[in-house]
DNA sequence: CCTTTGGATAGAAGTTCATCTAATCAGGAG
DNA sequence: CTCCTGATTAGATGAACTTCTATCCAAAGG
């Protein structure tokens, strides 16, 4: 265990951010903010073999092609998705190291109303 | 405990987002998505007491004091922080139950490249 | 080779957002 | 009461973002 031991806040409430880390995280967070966007990550997760399709993908929204090719490329671009074409149809995949990037800036914060049983071990991350 | 048991993925990986879920959460997101509301939320946090003074945040950013105002109310409307005027000075202090919330979103995707000694208890939010 | 289908790129239109200046509200001090 | 300071509200402006249509690229089949 390498981590540094913490009982008390999420890393966002521990200590002031620094300009920097603040411009880098909020490029991340802009990118999952967006209704459209949470729900494509969430698809792409949650897909039977933790990669969906896009063809998966364009039918459950009211948008067209394009736009869900946009929206999947700020996703790509923002380092939460991978993409790769197999023959005709391309795949996307997660990519879990950043998406518990942002986890990790806000949860340490334990419970709230009740505590957990024990201290929580919790990884500082350098951001 | 009446948590479901997982050792997977994070939440927004495990089952596809509804869309009013995706809508709900975008809202809190969007208020996080920008540099100087982050570093605000973390002044505000990590500041002694557990609250700031407006006229303790002011000063750190190079902005003029109705922009400072107008990030506030958005993290407040978001229900990020909570504010208290109390004689000349109105102070801030941050809402630990909304940011976990967005922790939980994210987080529970446990150790990608080295997994946790055991598994972890996620409380599954209803979001 | 030509055609078809899946997906991305280019550019435009409408909307949202961050920031400013000017004005307003709330407490204290003289 | 009047003035000063801390903070918010109102309105305007310019940039960024979401979405569209039109076009283009890549792979597979006839």
């Amino acid at each position: 265990m390498t981590a540094v031991t913490t009982q008390c806040c999420a890393p966002i409430a521990r200590a002031p951010l620094s300009e920097d880390d603040a411009a880098d995280l909020a490029v991340l967070l802009k990118a999952v903010a967006d209704p459209v966007r949470l729900r494509l990550l969430s698809m792409i997760g949650s897909h039977p073999g933790g990669e969906a399709c896009v063809c998966d993908l364009t039918g459950v929204f009211d948008l067209t092609a394009p736009t869900i090719s946009h929206h999947l490329k700020v996703l790509r671009t923002a380092g939460l998705i991978d993409g790769e074409r197999r023959g005709t149809w391309v795949y996307y995949r997660i990519i879990p190291e950043t998406v518990s990037r942002l986890g990790a800036l806000f949860t340490p914060l334990a419970a709230p109303p009740a505590a957990q049983s024990g201290p929580v071990d919790v990884e500082l991350l350098t951001v």
